[in-house]
DNA sequence: CTGCATCCGTATCGATACTG
DNA sequence: CAGTATCGATACGGATGCAG
């Protein structure tokens, strides 16, 4: 995984453990409640917090500021505060979020093409343990 | 959520929608603080629920048990019990599983590459922050 | 050996109210 | 407009014990 692996047999476990975490850190931002439909609404934009706001719709002020500062923190989303009254600030995608968000969306396809299958297997699971009352 | 949505003039934006909580179904699931873990140490294999305990070697058996779960009911992972005494029970990864990891396999490379500069960022991010003490 | 039940601490999320 | 502060509800994770 870390870099072009020539030794199939047995590369480092421990190097692969800590690039494990690494990996799980950007997946469970990106798996959280908020963050993806920011990242879709924001595309390839730039948007204000009241935008994106209204865009989601059903997030919170709450909820939209920490996923933005999140993304802020990872060098994801590019913040941009202008000192006018009333207050404007513009969000949008760094260079470093368009790479990362074209890098999933070959995940996206895949979810979407097997997302059936997927919801089938998961009645079949309920309905076999349910058998067991 | 999507489903006031009343812009006829962008339907697409509905699907994307849509498909955006699918996406975050599956990308939750491995953004959790296990599941990653449990995929890489199986691999190829087949193992004892035994086996993969102590090949990650910090979690406990409940969190295994919930991971494994959740794997198999979304058909990732394969679940074969033997009747013996004492019970014996092995998983692998079934074939969309395998699939799902490969299409993951990108994602892992760039967190690798990028790892570092993402760090950094924080670094940055945190100590213009804790100048406002 | 497998893995569920229980309890408990912590992290996350959401609603509301408030500030600059 | 763009947030922060606070609180309560819920979900998640870990330790332990026990059953099949």
């Amino acid at each position: 995984m870390s870099t072009h692996d020539q030794d199939p047999t047995e590369r480092s476990e421990e190097q692969e453990l800590r690039n494990c975490q690494s990996v799980r850190q950007i997946l469970s931002r990106f798996g959280d409640k908020w963050t993806s439909s920011v990242v879709g609404v924001l595309g390839d934009k730039r948007l204000r917090f009241r935008d994106i706001h209204r865009a989601i719709g059903t997030i919170s002020q709450r909820m939209l500021a920490v996923t933005l500062r999140g993304l802020e923190r990872d060098g994801l989303v590019v913040r941009t505060a202008y000192p006018t009254v009333p207050p404007r600030v513009e969000y949008h995608l760094s260079e470093r979020g368009r790479a990362l968000i074209g890098v999933l969306r070959p995940f996206g396809e895949w979810v979407s093409a097997n997302h059936d299958a997927i919801e089938e297997s998961r009645k079949i699971f309920d309905g076999d343990t349910e058998e067991h009352e």
